[in-house]
DNA sequence: GTCTATATTATGATAGAC
DNA sequence: GTCTATCATAATATAGAC
């Protein structure tokens, strides 16, 4: 051991210099990706360009291809990023409601949905920009990381279903028209302000919207 | 008049000649507005290139930039064209339906919205683009071309809503629930086909989804 | 890993012949 | 009105110094 003991030390050294480089480059990719997700969210792929990303990134240029090769590499590795943070925070939502009834639970992951939803719009015109792509990385992405979550969920409508809870129909297609109702709101943001005088990020309205969207999909328990 | 003959002929096979000009002129405006629709809805304004619109067209890269100006200016006339077509369209219905009872017109207005959007699929995303930019050029079509609509079908909303034939609740709220749940379907084809094993433009699950997203929103008489 | 050129391409727009 | 050629610019991506 002794005898080894400054050759552990430089390599101890160069362990150390190592992390913290990789420290300050795993900082810059973060920081890319993140202004990344606010520039593709505010102006589509098309409409952003590596320099803006940099540029809001408070990096050069260059860094932003050295990290990502190219514009399309940041784009995936900002929608993995937005596919995983999601499901994450869907999955520990749904463990913390293990031991709740399943219309209880089924309300909650929608109210949850809509209130992430409105914590960060930019994800829902990011996925739906997504899936309007040609190419099959969406199915990718969502076989990854939604496909579980959505299995859930169905399983959940058709529990309700069976306990008249639930509107009949297919709990697919269901789900599409849950999505939509309680989603459209943020696409729409100013039409619906001028409309109905209120803030779609309003804390009161948005939990009336929560209501309201349960109120047209979830049944009263039939009397006894 | 004798003594002019021969100039007024030769004004009239002038004026000829102007309107064939004319007449060409417009065709090939239309050919590039049609154009320009398609290439808008598919990749978005800044995905969309002079270029590309004019290859689609079968014209040649120039002829887009004389009778539009700029690429912006294409854009807009895209826009003014798509909010009027689909004004005329709604109008034409709703005079049709002016002798039927509210809930009927309201349900029907719905379906049609339906129906025309599963036909021009490619407006919805346009509609979503031009909402979603920060110009307030959305609200000057939508005051031009779709608020006459809009405050139909609220006084509609709140006569079935009297009539007890509707969810209660905010009419103008109701509205983009009800816009949301009947067109997400066309922003997810894929993943819709996926799921629910059919295309969204089978007629028959058109109907279904029509009857379905009526079901949610509409009530039964009240028994007498 | 980061920075500074620079190569390459493609796009919006113009000028001028026909 | 239509076509060709061209300009000016901006963007992706590369090469190489540090």
């Amino acid at each position: 051991m002794a005898s080894e003991s400054i050759l552990d030390q430089g390599d101890d050294v160069e362990i150390v210099n190592v992390r913290r480089r990789q420290a300050r480059s795993l900082a810059t990719r973060r920081k890319i990706l993140d202004a990344a997700l606010e520039e593709f969210s505010a102006s589509g792929f098309d409409g952003s360009t590596t320099r803006s990303i940099a540029t809001r990134a408070g990096v050069r240029h260059g860094l932003v291809i050295y990290h990502f090769e190219t514009k399309q590499g940041v784009w995936d590795a900002v929608m993995e990023q937005a596919f995983s943070d999601w499901h994450d925070d869907v999955s520990s939502r749904t463990k913390e409601l293990r031991h709740c009834d399943p219309v209880t639970t089924l309300r909650e992951i929608y109210r949850h949905f809509t209130l992430m939803t409105a914590a960060k719009p930019a994800l829902l015109w990011l996925s739906l920009h997504e899936s309007g792509m040609e190419s099959d990385r969406f199915a990718e992405l969502h076989e990854k990381y939604g496909a579980e979550d959505v299995a859930d969920t169905m399983h959940l409508i058709r529990e309700a279903q069976r306990q008249g809870r639930y509107v009949k129909g297919d709990p697919a297609h269901l789900h599409f028209l849950y999505m939509g109702a309680s989603t459209r709101i943020f696409l729409e943001q100013k039409q619906v302000e001028k409309f109905t005088g209120q803030s779609v990020f309003d804390a009161e309205f948005l939990e009336r919207h929560i209501e309201m969207c349960a109120s047209l999909f979830f049944r009263d328990p039939p009397a006894e």
